[in-house]
DNA sequence: CTGAAAGCGCTTACAG
DNA sequence: CTGAAAGCGCTTACAG
């Protein structure tokens, strides 16, 4: 293994001075750190992360924390913002580790762990949720964090997430305006997280603007009977935005069940749904997951320049494809 | 922070001796190592990990490598074996890292520095690809490795997999046996992939054994127009073994879509559904990714016992739910 | 059974 | 602009 003792042997220089050429310290003369780089490249010469961290007492380390309980469905995004992250992070040469666990307990501890064990002090939170054990403790930690979905009212802290408003009201326009929708109505679950608070709003101001009636259903996670009903009691219904895919081709199976020879357009989010399951009556908001693990990690590594403001969230683009 | 000093000093012993007592070394009485642990302890000792990795010149880290190009529904997969890897991980104090990119040159970018700059000395491959330049650089360095998936004939290396064959031969049999299928087919991709293989002869086997007639469809990703057609032009399906619940999903709505009020059982892999798209005709092979993750570090990291060969590879069970 | 000392590969305050 | 020295928190060969 090619140490700095290495490249300062060869370069008749100290350790002292390699290391600052290395790191590009300005009390360097510039031609000694060419010098200092161009024998590192030569040799082949690789930092050595432990020793590094060791004496830096902190580790080039993010700790990517998972939500314990959540959608299966749902982790068809978590990869995609690792993979957004894990471009950015190699750049800034960080690793990526993770603490992903069955119950609260584990998680806590694992990112304990990294705090105190590994020396850990950036890390993304893969959710967002109202008084969750893990950023009370994160906050009381001497470490920065950003959520993915912005922190609920009354709480603030670094984030990173779409505009959920502009979404709903884009995903209704779309239906209304490519598609002529007479009667678009909004699927949500019952669980009204803030995202669903958000895109329903955008819903409504789209459908108000429009001067059309609107209509809202909350589907149950089974009971097919509950929709099919629903579907029964609005024949006028034409378009369908939904919460997410899974919600909007529930409804589609459904709908066409019901009414095989009507057509209808339909709008999910996440653009989660293999070809396999889709037609051309189908659209789904792409809300940009790799975009949104590179913002979370600019956010948490990158210093703002001088004299310029740091940023307390980066909003992400949507697209309906 | 506490360190191996703070105990020594208040026990009046030697670092050296706290330090080998931390790790149960057995030159050191019991009674020593007892003190040690109980003011390691009473202090909140925690650890370093860098300055141990610094000094064993090897990481407490795993580094686990996604593929570059997978199906997005396959996410769902890699985070339920996560999720079993790290419970495993944490108890013997070991860290999950992962090395994720869109393309080969970010992955081997990323591991290579895994290993010389992180020197971390395990790795897991969520996946077991044919010609895989990860896996040959693997090869050629001084680490271990597991795959998720059996290597092709004529390769070998340590690998956790299920036992598809007998899966495919499962999901055969439990159509014919519990929903008297007389004409179950088998719907496979036009990939070809080892499991594939695997399961469509277990297929084979289960159908043979019934004295039934075998029928093997390649789904095309696209084109409804080509599933449509295979179920008109067979209209004595009455079962479908599904390489995937996806492709097992789009065959039930196009079966649906043909004959509304006829029924048919479906079976596919890796429970991958969300509650809101199936129905009771529908089931799925459950093959168990967490207890994949969990095997797969254990043959990674535990030695064998005295006397013991050492495991080449972790057969884990499937269940049809 | 225990300890003093060297070393892992870096960074940085101090000195010149 | 550069260097000698101390230190980060561990492990382990050597000595007793």
């Amino acid at each position: 293994m090619v140490t700095i003792r290495d490249i300062a042997k060869r370069l008749g220089l100290s350790v002292s001075t390699v290391s600052r050429a290395l790191n590009d310290n300005k009390r360097i003369s510039i031609k000694t750190r060419r010098n200092v780089h161009q024998m590192a490249e030569k040799l082949g010469y690789q930092p050595n992360y432990n020793a590094k961290n060791l004496t830096n007492r902190e580790a080039n380390t993010v700790g990517v924390v998972f939500p314990v309980n959540n959608r299966v469905v749902d982790n068809i995004f978590y990869v995609g913002i690792l993979r957004g992250m894990n471009a950015q992070l190699n750049q800034r040469n960080y690793v990526l580790s993770i603490a992903i666990g069955d119950s609260t307990e584990q998680v806590i501890d694992n990112v304990k762990s990294m705090i105190t064990r590994a020396q850990i002090k950036h890390f993304i939170l893969l959710y967002s949720h109202q008084n969750d054990p893990v950023i009370e403790m994160l906050q009381n930690e001497d470490v920065d964090f950003v959520t993915i979905g912005k922190p609920a009212a009354g709480q603030d802290w670094l984030y990173v997430d779409n505009d959920n408003v502009k979404a709903g009201f884009d995903g209704a326009n779309f239906l209304i305006n490519e598609f002529h929708a007479q009667n678009p109505v909004f699927v949500q679950t019952h669980n009204d997280w803030p995202f669903e608070i958000d895109r329903r709003k955008g819903y409504l101001d789209a459908i108000n603007q429009a001067g059309k009636q609107p209509i809202v259903f909350s589907i149950p996670d089974a009971d097919d009977a509950v929709p099919d009903q629903f579907i029964k009691d609005h024949p006028q219904m034409d378009g369908i935005v939904a919460i997410d895919d899974y919600s909007g081709l529930k409804m589609y199976h459904r709908f066409k069940m019901i009414y095989p020879d009507k057509d209808i357009e339909v709008l999910g989010y996440n653009n989660s749904l293999p070809a396999e399951l889709t037609d051309t009556h189908f659209h789904s908001v792409d809300i940009h997951p790799g975009e949104m693990g590179k913002s979370a990690v600019q956010l948490l590594l990158d210093k703002p320049e001088d004299g310029e403001a740091a940023n307390r969230h980066i909003i992400v683009g949507h697209q309906i494809v």
